[in-house]
DNA sequence: CTTCCTGTACCGTCTGGACGGTCTTGTCAA
DNA sequence: TTGACAAGACCGTCCAGACGGTACAGGAAG
């Protein structure tokens, strides 16, 4: 299953990503992700042989990524608890100005199915902290608000100032500590 | 401009909600939106000379009804403040399990700038909640935590247990006091 | 020879929307 | 009271375009 053309597959995915994001989530076609992957559409259809692999291998990507990064994060800090982890590895995402997942818009377009991968994931990663956070309160308060940090971002919604920003990570991150 | 056959285009905007929530945000197509109000097509490009007409309607249907919710209980508990009304109010929208507003994700996949009117009006908000709450940090995590609770359950994510919410929505009020 | 692609031609389906016709309702004059 | 008439509300049909996907002939590289 590993190893095509060495870099085609994550060509591919950057481009659906990248049209994802400029050209509206409902208009990512997959000509439109072709022509930007400097692929032809019978290459793309080799790669992910119908649209629904494709959205699978967004979704995959996206996963892959994150837990590799929370778990370079966890090894860099190690003496930090995991909450503080995750909310510091989120804030750092939701800098970025760019919603860098917008493309979850064209996969829930598709088949709302394709969220439950991130659904699960999100279920064991909460679960996770639950266990290695003493107080549920505070765990609730600082996941909840991440979420909502995420979301924004998720939306492009750009309510908070940068102050405002950093104001409530540091906040978070004394609650969780 | 008001004052169609009476009830026409609201039974038309909670049918195509209806369409969006059951068939998926990807299928809300005006055949089906128009069959689910048991209205033909031509009544529904009447009601709405195009798909964006429906879309924008929507929205202004959503926000008009959250107005009015957020003045009514205003009004209700008038010694509260604004802040802990608009917890109240949004753990109470996100008790149903009904998503409510995955028609937004038809909207987004149409187009993203529909989601304007939301912007704006959710930043007025923010600066009105700014304006009345005097400890700020209190406001960015009460506010934060309640948009991720909106964020969970408009993605249907059902990571938090009733309990749990609960206990999130009385720790958020204590901060909000 | 196999793997990985390119390029093109094509098909079936779906969708937004334009269009012309139809039924209903209100208005007003005689 | 009645009939004429116009505007409003809605129906059914049709169409051009876009899209996902298939099929196939080739070509370059290892």
């Amino acid at each position: 299953m590993r190893a095509q053309r060495p870099n085609s597959r994550e060509k591919i995915l950057a481009a659906a990503a990248d049209v994802a994001r400029e050209s509206g989530p409902g208009s990512l076609s997959l000509d439109a992700v072709a022509s930007r992957a400097g692929v032809s559409k019978g290459g793309l259809l080799y790669n992910f042989p119908t649209k629904a692999k494709l959205m699978q291998g967004l979704v995959e990507g996206y996963l892959r990524e994150f837990e590799h990064a929370l778990e370079a994060a966890r090894t860099n800090d190690k003496d930090e608890n995991l909450l503080a982890v995750y909310i510091r590895l989120s804030a750092n995402d939701c800098e970025e100005k760019q919603p860098s997942a917008s493309w979850i818009f064209s996969a829930i377009a598709e088949d709302p199915d394709f969220m439950m991968p991130i659904k699960t994931f999100k279920r064991q990663l909460f679960e996770r902290l639950k266990g290695e956070t003493p107080d549920l309160k505070s765990l609730l308060i600082c996941y909840l608000a991440i979420e909502g940090l995420r979301s924004m971002n998720l939306f492009d919604s750009d309510v908070l100032s940068k102050d405002e920003r950093e104001l409530l990570v540091s906040s978070l991150l004394e609650i969780a500590k």
